[in-house]
Formats: structure tokens, C-alpha cells, sequence
DNA sequence: GACTCAATTGTGGTCATCCGCAGTGTGGAA
DNA sequence: TTCCACACTGCGGATGACCACAATTGAGTC
């Protein structure tokens, strides 16, 4: 697991530099890479933190790092720079799930403020995320006969109906329900649900919701 | 209850009228606004559908007319025009919610596309609405007594348990517990979890996610 | 004062859940 | 072949959930 950092990806030397320099003054932990092709050689699905990155660039540009990045699962917070951007290309950017666009210049203070928030906001997503996954986890550990039942009991199903519906005793339904219960981690079919409820929700979208 | 409408916000009468038309013949109903102080004079929380809206008017600006509207809760997304945005405008725009933000002059496909989007979301939004509010007047016709026990059912305890808590008897929770799986039309605690888990998700934000 | 509603309680019974004990059969891994 | 995970089953008992019947109390209304 690394830790929560801001990626400059930026083919100017001097911005970078610049850019290093002031999240370092402000206790951002920041990391540098001067081209998206770089940066994406690099990318792991389970980086923390988030990404500021330059639109124009001499191979790759922001954007198209930023549809790759996408395509591949990517979570973090975008924050794209530019020098001239249109107005176009900004609502497309945060139509796609961009988390920010700023022209240049632009005022420390405002760069500061935006990548703080990114930060704040993929630590919260990931917080959510890993009680979710740790919900998946448990998950896996289920036998498929036992995922059966479990899903017939939150159809809040009488064991005789589910025992019926098997054409299996009602003893097996409860000892499979038990091991649900208990591989679980809850003592009710009332937690069950409610742990199971948020997940359950249809269509896990991610960003671009337009 | 309205059907849902494009409402056309634009204080110059030629550009209503070419929307107007533009919208019938894509069989998109509309209604006119020549103001946004009209407009925000006549508009209902209850209303569907969407908000075409200039931002260059002569009193009130569409970017103001926006963020009253926001303010009084208004869920209709909002489709900026304007004639010469810059990029902070646009940003702002959408990071305060806004669905689309286009320039003049844009393609009547573009602009007609962008609608029926968002004449689509909002009739998704409506239709998730409604059931969450169908739950909460259920959840009001529970007497506070009931809605006590509810929340300890809830919390996957025995009726002893919550006899205990309340210091009343049993007897007196089995009714309780009765009356509210009738109120609420669920026949098991199973399934009054997962009717209201959803809506028991903490903070329903409803756009500006930043 | 009659009436309604929320909250309360008891009795006694049926049905469902939960659990320990004990055991069978099958297919894959060591 | 032995071992193990998985699915399956029966018995019996303790405990919880649910329900019909029957009733009391207090607050607020007509």
C-alpha cells in the first residue's frame, strides 16, 4: 500500500520543479514524472493520492493520458493544468470524471487548495472502498451452495421454503445458513442484510455519470 | 404533477424562438422564459424535466438565476449558453452542478442531445426520488415509539433486549414490532433492512461533489 | 362525557430459528 | 490410499418470533 501522493506529470522541467517546491513548502507529498508515457508505465491500480497533470505535452497529451487512465480502472482525483484551454475541452474533461481544470496562471493558494481536496477526496473513496472489498472478501469465502442460501434468506425466505426450493433438508439449511453467518462475521439476518444492502445497489458507476 | 418540460431561459427573443422551434421538431416539449426573474418567479420544486439557460441576460445572470435555484433545492439539470465563456465560468458551472455548459454558436444535434440527456436523468433522478420519498411518508406514520423499537430491530436485537433498553415488556415490543411491518408493508425485518438501507446511507448530497 | 389513539401488559399457543450431537457420501489433493 | 472440504441428513431441545384474545391507562378531540 503506498502512501498518499500528488503526481506532477509535467514534461517542463521548470514547472515541475516549481510545482515540487510548493507542495513541498505546504506538506503535500508530491512525486514527479516528465511525460504521461512515463507516468503510465508506471501507474499501479492501487496508487493513493492524486494526479496533476499537463495538457499539453510533446508525445502524449493530458487528455489522452487521462482516457488511457480511465480505461485502465483508474480512481484518482485528475487535475488537469493548462496554458490555453477552451472552454470545450474543460467541460469535456470534467465531464470524463476530471476532478479540476485550471488555466495558467494560476495562484498557488488555488493549486494548494484543489490538490488538498483531491487528496481528501480519494482517501475517502478508498476508505469506502476497502470496507467493500473487505465485504467481497468475505464474500469469497462462501461455497456456492452457501451463496445460495444466503441470497434465498435475504429474499427473507422461510428455511422450510428454501429447503423446498433446494429440495434439501431444512438441517442443511441451517447449517449453511450458520456458516454464512458466521464466515460473515455477523450473528443475524437483519446485519447480514444491512451489510450486504449498500453493495447490492445496482450499476457501481464510478465518475462520469453524465 | 408537471410533464416534463425544457424550459428556455433567454432574455433574447430570437434565440427562444429558434429553440423553441428547434424542440418541436425534435418532439422535445419547452416552455419560454424571458427572464431569469420570471422564471424563478414561477418555478416549483416539483417541476421536470431540464433548464436551458443563457448566461448573459440583462437583470439577473443565468449564473446567478443558477446558484437561487440551487439554494431552493432545485434537482432539474441545468444546461448553460453563452456566447463567450471562459474557462473558470465553465468549470465553476459544472463543479456547482451543472449538467452541460455550451458555447455559441453550438450544433442544433449537440444542443438536442444534451436535452434529451438530460431529460433523461432527471426522469431517473424522479423515478429514484419517489420511492425514497414513498419510504419516508411510510416512515412518518410511525408513532415515535414505534420508531424506536424500528432502530433497535434494526440493530439486530431480541425482543428481550429491546424490552430491556425501553423498560417495557416483551409483549409490548412484539406489538410494537408488528405494527411496524404493517405501516411500513414488509412481513419480515429482513426485509424492512433492506427498504430502508439505502436511504440510511449517510449525506444524500445531491450534486456538488468537489 | 363519549370517543379515538398511543402505549402498555398478560396468557397461551404455533411456528421458526439456532445449536449440539452424530453420521453418510463424494470428489479432489497429498 | 488417506485426508479433507463440501454437501447432506436426522433428532431433540432451548430460545425467539408471531399472533389471537383480552384489557388498562392517559392524552387529546368533538
Amino acid at each position: 500500500m503506498s502512501t498518499p501522493l500528488a503526481h506532477i506529470v509535467d514534461d517542463d522541467e521548470a514547472i515541475r520543479d516549481a510545482l515540487t517546491w510548493l507542495f513541498r513548502t505546504r506538506e503535500v507529498a508530491s512525486a514527479e514524472w516528465s511525460s504521461a508515457e512515463e507516468f503510465l508505465a508506471a501507474w499501479q491500480p492501487d496508487w493513493r493520492g492524486c494526479i496533476v497533470l499537463d495538457i499539453r505535452m510533446r508525445e502524449m497529451s493530458g487528455l489522452e493520458c487521462f482516457d488511457v487512465l480511465q480505461e485502465q480502472g483508474n480512481t484518482l482525483p485528475v487535475i488537469f493544468l493548462t496554458g490555453h484551454g477552451d472552454v470545450p475541452m474543460a467541460v469535456g474533461a470534467l465531464k470524463k470524471g476530471a476532478f479540476d481544470f485550471l488555466e495558467k496562471p494560476f495562484e498557488d493558494n488555488a493549486l494548494v487548495d484543489v490538490v488538498i481536496r483531491a487528496l481528501a477526496k480519494d482517501a475517502k473513496r478508498q476508505a469506502s472502498q476497502a470496507s467493500q472489498a473487505s465485504v467481497a472478501n468475505h464474500l469469497a469465502l462462501l461455497t456456492p451452495r452457501e451463496q445460495e442460501v444466503m441470497n434465498l434468506v435475504l429474499a427473507g425466505k422461510f428455511n422450510k421454503v428454501i429447503a423446498d426450493e433446494l429440495n434439501i433438508s431444512m438441517r442443511t439449511v441451517e447449517v449453511h445458513r450458520a456458516r454464512v453467518f458466521e464466515k460473515m462475521g455477523v450473528r443475524s439476518a437483519v446485519e447480514l442484510a444491512q451489510l450486504l444492502a449498500p453493495s447490492r445497489e445496482k450499476g457501481s458507476g464510478s465518475s462520469g455519470e453524465h
